[in-house]
This record gives structure tokens, sequence and C-alpha cells, in this order.
DNA sequence: TTGTATGCGTTATCAC
DNA sequence: GTGATAACGCATACAA
């Protein structure tokens, strides 16, 4: 009774080695590129390992050398947010593209800060953070245990972190001016979460472009970056008697939701009564029936830097901290 | 020089102990609930080791003990599709609850085999595959690992493989009788991927719920489940001349890109000249503007019963395979 | 209650 | 090329 065990274990390179006749040494090597090994003896181990469904396991491995892990932790934000979503699905693919393994925590509203901790546990290559859900202390908890930190759509300055963010006071501004373009002169601003420098950062844009033009706001609201949140902002602001005659929206999803708001409690048309500029450029925008206006937040692009400074975060860990901007885009389309 | 190593490594209990002057055993045991230890020591410990930022190595950790890495790989359906993206959201919380860490594959439309296989190198608590994407082949591999394997929206008979599924062809069936409850008789059907055994379930069952009316198809089309796909199929019925006055659509992404087709290039009015239906019950299938009819395909429902799947398949790994039947419902909106 | 000693499965170092 | 052997960091059975 060898092998009974009732819960029976994982195959181990010990079994593989006894299987095909050979030292557990040289069945590691078999699956180590580039390691001394022979041809016909690599061959013949793999084939053993292959009908024993044998497979390094990556724990173990993971534990000798520091700072190899493979493993990289992404904290979403909420992904009813398609924002996020496609975000997140770019991010997933391109890690995989690098041989890191995603650990995917948030993506709902609540996120709780003991998870994040506690996905330090593991011996993460790093730390991928969206949005700014997350408090100071993680970052000092990254900075204790020595694991590199990318934040996206917030910056912050701090050893070892780096960050994406996208230029949002001139995105804002670019939509202030296409509207004043446009001939409107009463404009309003429906904010996201107030406590987030995002938001903030597009407030501020909006109304210094709007200050430079001459004029000042006629509107500064706020929902919770949800269609139906944008849908109820819109609402109140028709219901209060609010006289705009351009909105622009922190979030394409409130700017959707403002639109359906518009028409169908409202009886407005886009943009004859109301013109509407959103901000990002979800896939949702370009749907004929929404064909949304927006700044586009440069999926894409973000991804790819965040890329760029996790690759050369990895190989000089010790390199200044740096922050890439990504540069907004009006994309002209029927709703302003 | 004792601890200056360019790359400065993780703090281990060893530090801890020696900063605490304790033995390594008892900061194991500090962190582990229900050890012997005497209270003051644990607390300064604890102390010693928040201090260092000290935080047990999750990968040295699950190497103990086979069969409790903590961690469960999902892969997930394309998360441009909204159905995918509020699943995975939900699931990465509730596993969150479970004191799971998820692994997240997939989220796009190219998703290699080699990267699930891959990811088998982790002695994964489990593997939850969402949709149809991928093959016989990773289940064998998961049976040979010993790794249990959930499967949601795909039924499939294997010993360690559990599964969650919509009973489709009874949804089809709801969508069916209520089109004909309405008067429509020239009924189409909105495909998605047909090799999938969820569209030819919900085909299927189309087909026989029309028959029992004593009706035949008017027409069977096919897209990729998108909006845009939707968009263009609904667009080249119309040009084609097809006569339809009823559309069952395969999710709610193609209906909705039907029916903006449908008012845009053909001027149809919905559901006056075109009634259509959808499946899933995305969260934007609500939003005014959309006001769609569809069978619920329900998502939290389907990810506890995920869960329950899991729960019970830890508790006893040698249980019976088991498919949860999740009961469709028939959302009755404005397009039908 | 505590410390010592052993094993988890792998990779890397070292002589052969 | 190859096979022993020492880490890697932790949990735990065992002895005290």
């Amino acid at each position: 009774m060898q092998n009974s065990g009732r819960q029976s274990r994982r195959i181990t390179a010990a079994q593989v080695a006894e299987a095909a006749g050979v030292s557990r040494s040289a069945v590691s090597r078999a699956f180590t590129a580039g390691a001394y090994l022979d041809r016909a003896k690599r061959e013949k181990i793999l084939k053993v390992a292959q009908e024993l469904g044998y497979r390094p396991n990556a724990l173990a491995a993971g534990l000798q050398a520091a700072g190899r892990s493979d493993l990289v932790a992404i904290v979403t934000g909420d992904l009813v947010n398609h924002y996020d979503a496609e975000i997140l699905a770019r991010l997933v693919q391109s890690l995989r593209g690098l041989g890191k393994w995603p650990v995917v925590l948030g993506g709902h509203e609540d996120l709780r800060e003991e998870d994040v901790l506690g996905v330090l546990g593991y011996p993460l290559d790093a730390l991928v953070l969206r949005g700014g859900s997350v408090a100071e202390s993680v970052a000092l908890h990254c900075a204790k245990l020595n694991i590199p930190m990318i934040l996206s759509g917030r910056v912050m300055s701090a050893p070892g972190v780096d960050c994406v963010c996208c230029d949002n006071a001139r995105g804002a501004a670019m939509a202030v001016r296409a509207l004043v373009a446009r001939g409107r002169r009463k404009l309003g601003y429906l904010g996201g979460v107030p406590h987030l420098s995002s938001d903030q950062d597009r407030r501020t844009g909006f109304e210094t472009a709007l200050a430079e033009e001459g004029l000042s706001p006629a509107v500064l609201a706020h929902a919770d970056y949800s269609f139906e949140g944008g849908y109820a902002a819109a609402r109140d602001l028709l219901a209060g008697g609010a006289e705009i005659d351009g909105l622009f929206c922190a979030n394409d999803a409130m700017a959707l939701g403002v639109m359906a708001a518009a028409r169908q409690e409202g009886g407005l048309s886009i943009p004859e009564d109301l013109s509407i500029i959103g901000f990002d450029d979800i896939s949702m925008a370009a749907w004929p029936g929404f064909d949304l206006t927006t700044v586009r937040n440069d999926m894409d692009e973000t991804v790819s830097q965040i890329l760029r400074l996790l690759s050369a975060r990895l190989e000089a860990p010790g390199k200044d901290n740096e922050v890439a901007w990504i540069e907004p885009e009006l994309i002209l389309r029927g709703t302003h």
C-alpha cells in the first residue's frame, strides 16, 4: 500500500523520476529551459510526466527565489462600470503575455481593505490598483514588503509606486471648449464620487476652462458614476428647473443616463436642446442610438503604460518612481 | 553586514522571532487561529510583526498541506459581454467570502488553452470555467491533478466536474410563448456562436416550442453575442426583406443591437412593428430607452450555486458530480 | 505552554 | 551531462 492515501496527492517530481528511472534533478532540468540534459533523456521524462499528469508545483517553484512568484494582484474598480471591465480584460490578457498570473480583487462596491492586505501574503511581483479606492496604509505595507505598486487613474508620490493617469483637467477643458464652440453658454458639470482625485481634477478643469471663456458654472452636481445615478441626477435637475444648455459628465455611463432622462423625462432633443459630453469613451459610447461625444481616456494606452512601468520596475526595483500621463482626446460624435 | 542584500528580501518568521526574542514556532502560532500560545506573548509577536511589516508567506504556507492553497482559478468569458463581467464581479466577491483568492484568465476573445493548462501549475483548490470556451483536454488534466472543476453555462458529465447551467430550452420556450401570446406568428431566432451547447439548446427550445404552436421558424440567423453583431445581423435581415414580426435573441447584447438597427436602419417601431426578446437580463436591459423584455439567466443564483458546489466538493472531494439547473424567468418589459 | 526537528516540492550549487 | 544536497519559508508532530 504505497500510494493509497484516501485524498490522493498531486504527482511530484520524485514520482516522475522513479517512473522514468532518473534522478529528481533530471526531472527538474527537463522542465527548465536551457538546462543541461541529454536530449533523449529529456524527451523520455517529458513523456512520462505527460502520462502521469505531472506539472511542476508553482508554489514550490515560487518559493525558490524572491521576486518572481509570477503573481500580480489587480485591484479593479466596480465591474458594472464598463470602463473598468474593459480595462480589466485588457490587463489580464497582457499580463499573461508577460508570463504573470493575475489575482483579481474588487469588482464590486465594497472592497475591504483587509482583502487587499491579505493578498500581500503572497510574494507578489506587483500590485496594480485601479481607481482611487484604497488607502495609504496599503501603500505603506507594499513598501515594507517590497512589493512594487502601480496606480492607475490616480497619482501618488512614493518610492516604488508608479502611476498611470489621464490628464483629467485637460480632458475637461477640451469638453468645455467644444461645448462653447457650439454656442453653449449655460454649462453644467455632473461629477462622480467627490473625494476621488480624478473627479476633483475633472471638475477643476471644467471650472478653470469655463473661467477662461469668461463663464461660470450653471450647475455643479454629482452622482455615483452609474447610468442609474446619471438618470436620477438629470431628472432632479430637470424637475428643479435648472437652466442649462450643455452638460459635461465625469464618465460615459452617467452621460448615457442623462441622455435617457433628458429624452424621456424632459422631452428634450439632444443636442438641439441640450448638449452632452461624457468621459472615457467606453465601447457603448459609439453605439448607434447613443453616439455619445466624449473625452477618450485611452484604455489601450493606459494598459500598455501599466505594463511598461511594471516591466521597468521589475528590471530595476530601485528606480525612481514615475508618472505616465495619458493624453485625453476629444471624440466628436452626435451629442454635443 | 547582516542584512544588506541589494535586493532586500521579504521579512520572514525567523526575523520576527529574533526581534521578539521568541522561537520561530511561536511566531507561526501567533498567526494561527486557535493555536496554543500565551496571550501576552502572542500580542508582543503581533506587535513586532506589525512594526517589521511581516506577513506569513502564503506560498510557503500553501506548500504545507495538499488541497488548500486557497487559490481558485476563474476562466471568464469575454468581458465586453456585460453578462460575463457581472458574473465575474459577483464571483470574485463571493470567493473572497470563502477565503479563496481568484486567479483570473480569459476575459477577451482569444483564450489560449496553454494558459489554462499553465495555471494548473498552482495546486488550485478549484477551477471555475464560464461558458463553453475550453476543451476536453483541460478537464482531463484537472482530473489527473485532482483539481475540482466547476462549469458554468455548460454541462459535462465527468467525475469531479460539477455544473451550473440555465435551462436554456425552457427559457427559449418561454420567449416563444410570450411572442405568440402577443399575436406574433412570423418568428425568427438570432443565435450566438453555433458550436456552444448553450446556443444549441436555446435554438432547439425555440424550434420545439414553435412547433408546439404549429409554427415554423421564419428566420434562423446568428451573430457573435455582441451589440455590433446583433446590429449587423438585423440590418442584413432588413435589407434582405425578411418578413418577421418577432425575434428571439440568444443574449441581451445582440437584442439591443437589433433594436438599434430596427429603429435606425429600418425605421421600425418596437414592439409595434417588431417584437424583440433577449436572454440573460443584464443590468442594461432594464435601462429606460431599452426596456428590454428578456429571459432572466439569474446571476445571483448562478454564482451562489457555483459556491455551493465548490464548498460541497471541497468538503467531500470524492462525491458524485452534480448539475445545478437554474430556472429561467421571463421578465416582461416593453419590447415584446 | 513552549521549543526542536521534520517535511512540503521545487530550484540551484556543487562535486563527480 | 549528471546526481546528491542545501536552501526557500512555513506549519506541525513530538518531546519537554
